[in-house]
DNA sequence: CCCACAATAT
DNA sequence: TATATTGTGG
């Protein structure tokens, strides 16, 4: 790691560590990067650059944590060379649970618990949303383990998704799986509306006999992809609700829109990416 | 502890 | 409806 301060990362006050780091530092407001563009969009566009969904304080945190713990993880495991995905950031709902709680404490109550030192961990997690990318980059690490080791908590690793917990893509991956087995058959017909679930090829293994019409409909309108993103608690003139979807950039651009499986056949997940950043949102 | 899966819960 | 949680069994 680039030395400077002396700060060892992987040791064991983890989180600690990086709260103080953040100690010293200007708060988000002060910086206004999370809730703007460093890059006028006319210029990204002009360049080819791939603009970024603007962040959160929370998503500050997550990513602090998460990034901690892939490195303790890439340290301790040292093992086989296996790729990951870029990190990417999922879209939640934590909109909605934080307007619920900002709802009534908003006014002047909050003598209850005084300031109680946010214990990173154990906060309630809004809903993941899984949206066409999160779930292409699920069912792509999927392919790429075999259905052996796609397990959830491997899924979870290589998805390298902040915020992604090991009961998100359980409980996803029980869905997909219920999913497959009712699809087994009827793989290849009308491409109609690219199925979520059916977008990508089946995890070699599957794909026989075929019955019932499954349901599970799982696409995004032509025309409008629902972005992960989410308005921010900002209060600064930056409107930050939907992207547009413009002809541009899509939002598939953000972190890789290969035509195919890159890393299925070849291997190309090693460069580096954008650092699709959203709101993992948690608080 | 992790996983699969069904049944619930939200 | 989609996702989360829980309970059981391996």
């Amino acid at each position: 790691m680039a030395d400077g301060d002396g700060g060892s990362v992987a040791a064991n006050g983890d989180t600690a560590t990086v709260k103080e780091w953040l100690l010293g530092l200007p708060s988000d407001e002060e910086l206004t990067p999370l809730s703007q563009s460093l890059i006028p969009p006319g210029l990204a566009a002009a360049f080819g650059i791939k603009l970024e969904p603007p962040r959160s304080m929370s998503d500050v945190q997550r990513a602090s944590q998460d990034f901690v713990e892939s490195l303790r993880r890439q340290i301790s495991s040292s093992s086989s060379a296996i790729k990951v995905f870029p990190s990417f950031a999922p879209a939640t709902e934590e909109d909605e649970s934080a307007a619920k709680e900002a709802e009534e404490s908003d006014s002047a109550f909050r003598a209850e618990n005084s300031n109680d030192e946010i214990s990173a961990r154990a906060q309630k997690r809004p809903r993941l949303a899984w949206t066409p990318q999160l779930h292409k980059r699920f069912v792509d690490v999927i392919t790429h383990l075999g259905i052996k080791n796609a397990v959830p908590k491997t899924i979870m690793q290589l998805m390298n998704v902040e915020g992604l917990t090991r009961e998100n893509v359980a409980s996803h991956l029980q869905k997909y799986r219920q999913y497959l087995k009712r699809m087994q058959g009827i793989p290849i017909e009308a491409p109609s509306s690219s199925d979520h679930f059916a977008s990508s090829p089946a995890p070699p293994g599957i794909q026989e006999t075929r019955q019932i019409p499954v349901p599970m409909p799982y696409a995004p309108p032509p025309g409008m992809i629902p972005m992960p993103v989410i308005g921010m608690t900002h209060h600064h003139g930056a409107p930050v609700a939907m992207v547009p979807l413009n002809s541009a950039h899509h939002p598939y651009a953000a972190f890789g829109d290969r035509p195919k499986d890159s890393w299925t056949g070849g291997n190309n997940f090693a460069s580096m990416a954008p650092y699709y950043h959203v709101s993992p949102g948690y608080k």
